[in-house]
DNA sequence: CTTTAAAAGAGGAAAAAACCTATTTAAGTA
DNA sequence: TACTTAAATAGGTTTTTTCCTCTTTTAAAG
């Protein structure tokens, strides 16, 4: 029998997921906590871990992978595997850097869990297609590293994902329109996009601003 | 003994909500889908149909306020219990408004799942505390409940959201120029915004569209 | 068969956005 | 100090957007 703590700040879907769990034949739920820092907490109290954590990625207070750094850092042995209804590659990487040995996405299935539950036990780790594309683009398809915004340049972007007009910017920004202007096409180049709805959805979809 | 149908794109949460309530006494899933339309498709297809349906707010093809507004028209007996991870306060309004019975937030326990089920059985309704101030503060602070938009609107506002200029857009619609002049300037007005970027946040911040 | 309302379309004008090619300024470095 | 580079700035032009007011077409209602 194996243990599993279940890690995530979504109640209704934590509990669900633990009577998931032990449904499953080798598995069986030791605690169930809502955010990084009761995990932890649960895991410096105890003398008994478990052999896997079901880790939520955003959450609250603490989230998934400040807590599955600390966890990997202090209980090597305890298995992190990542649950996240976002597939953000940022997400994915910065999880799996941090020491998780699956990453699962929200259109998984109760059979997948199972599967993945036992591969990590017995292989060390699981890997959903999804995930290992991330991984193979991520080494050696540098194709975007994208390149670091300057503060700057981050600032303008910020507004320009507001209804404000380049003169209005500007005015904020304490600039002319015309430095404005060079921005503008600086970020057009950069994000190869070619109007400004196109650089407000470049920065949604890469996380440089939140709508 | 009363029939449950969940509904959520969120497959993982759907199954083991599924689990949830068949461990409640009085409840039993009769199915489970994975967004607005399957669950149409499937109560159009049977003759026996559940009493309460809980249904996700954000979902993919079909989301839960255009289905339950569905639903309520065709099938008025069936409950619907909306149950979502935002507790954005148009969506609450808006899936109100559509005839949900109640809506329940992520941060729900176990427990009060049944209560709500049993509820909304029994009186009709349940609202949590959160949903009824919601519900209070819009009555006084005139929240206006988003006028509905037309089938060639949203044509027009999915194009709107991306790079194409209004002339591309007006070749993709079969529309004059003129007339998608004329989208725009009602949609500006509809959403009280005052230029295209303002249109894009807009659609994206109440889930018209997905970036 | 009118009356009415909404959708579609048009003309023209002002504002804003986008795209060039420059020059000035500031800052870091050989 | 002189050299180099990047940020800030300008001028000028074209395209797109936005905002008016107005007509035609279509569809629904009396």
């Amino acid at each position: 029998m194996h243990y599993v703590a279940v890690v995530d700040d979504f109640q209704l879907l934590a509990q669900a997921m633990s009577t998931l769990v032990n449904s499953f034949k080798n598995f069986q739920v030791c605690y169930s906590c809502n955010n990084g820092k009761e995990i932890i907490e649960k895991l410096d109290a105890s003398l008994k871990h478990p052999d896997i954590i079901l880790m939520d990625v955003n959450m609250p207070v603490l989230n998934g992978i400040q807590a599955t750094k600390y966890i990997k850092d202090k209980y090597p042995n305890i298995k992190v595997i990542a649950i996240s209804v976002e597939n953000k590659i940022k997400d994915v990487l910065q999880m799996l850097e941090a020491g998780a040995k699956s990453y699962l996405l929200k259109d998984i299935e109760k059979s997948t869990l199972e599967i993945a539950l036992t591969e990590t036990i017995n292989k060390g780790y699981y890997h959903t297609e999804h995930v290992s594309k991330i991984l193979v683009d991520a080494l050696h398809g540098q194709e975007k590293p994208m390149t670091a915004l300057k503060e700057r340049e981050m600032e303008f972007l910020n507004y320009a994902c507001t209804d404000k007009t380049y003169k209005e910017i500007a005015d904020k920004m304490f600039l002319s329109p015309k430095t404005i202007d060079g921005y503008r096409n600086t970020l057009f180049n950069k994000f190869n996009v070619k109007n400004r709805v196109g650089l407000v959805l470049y920065a949604i979809r890469n996380q440089l601003f939140n709508p």
